[in-house]
DNA sequence: TGTATATATAAGCAAATCGTTATATACTAA
DNA sequence: TTAGTATATAACGATTTGCTTATATATACA
């Protein structure tokens, strides 16, 4: 059997991470769909500058990745991460949070974008 | 089927009390043994306000219960917490941290207490 | 009672965190 | 090229965190 377990002081560090209201719930949209910032930022009515810093800080340890579509970069799970399933793990003891991303379609508050 | 969710929020400041080395391990720990404060001194190499601290953070969201057993103070996972089963989920992806007591037992180096 | 041990708590400090505002970069479209 | 949009980053400040030292409390035992 090949388990491989995540050492204790990465999973300090993950679940620091995954330690705040933003970038959790950030995690757990990002499960079932693609984003771009100018969505988390109607979604949590938060600051551009403030959200980019959640997501740096998800992609600085690899747990998102990015890809460019013209002048928009959409964010999406690293599944190649090394603690992609121990995240996964966490994520699965969650409510879905995919109703924020239809609330945005529903207002029409959506910006061009998405 | 009866199945509580936890809510992000609360998630979240679970979440980010075990996103601490300490926290986190002190929590493996107890899965399997109760503890009390002095051997979590040993355990880490950590003063005793330090340790009682990190305790305390526990205690007050109600993740580990205490028990005074003479001098001692016995600290155990609290099952009856609510936030209980999210959190049995998590430790069940890590590592055993066992040895950590049967080095101390080993080394002889336990206080009189344990 | 007095002393030792185990633990909790308070106060203070350095570092980390998370927001803000200002600015830089990259792409799109006129 | 110029203007507009999306995003990243830098600089700064308030708050939080996690240690330290000092002290208080509770129990055990002589």
């Amino acid at each position: 059997m090949l388990k491989t377990t995540i050492d204790m002081d990465r999973a300090a560090v993950v679940l620091k991470l995954l330690g705040d209201r933003t970038r959790l719930t950030m995690m757990k949209i990002l499960e079932n769909n693609d984003c771009c910032v100018c969505e988390f930022v109607e979604i949590f009515e938060a600051s551009q500058p403030s959200i980019s810093q959640h997501i740096r800080k998800l992609r600085d340890i690899g747990l998102v990745k990015e890809e460019r579509r013209g002048q928009w970069i959409f964010y999406s799970i690293n599944t190649e991460n090394e603690y992609y399933p121990f995240v996964q793990h966490v994520l699965a003891q969650l409510p879905s949070q995919d109703h924020k991303l239809k609330e945005l379609e529903e207002k029409g508050t959506r910006i061009s974008c998405c």
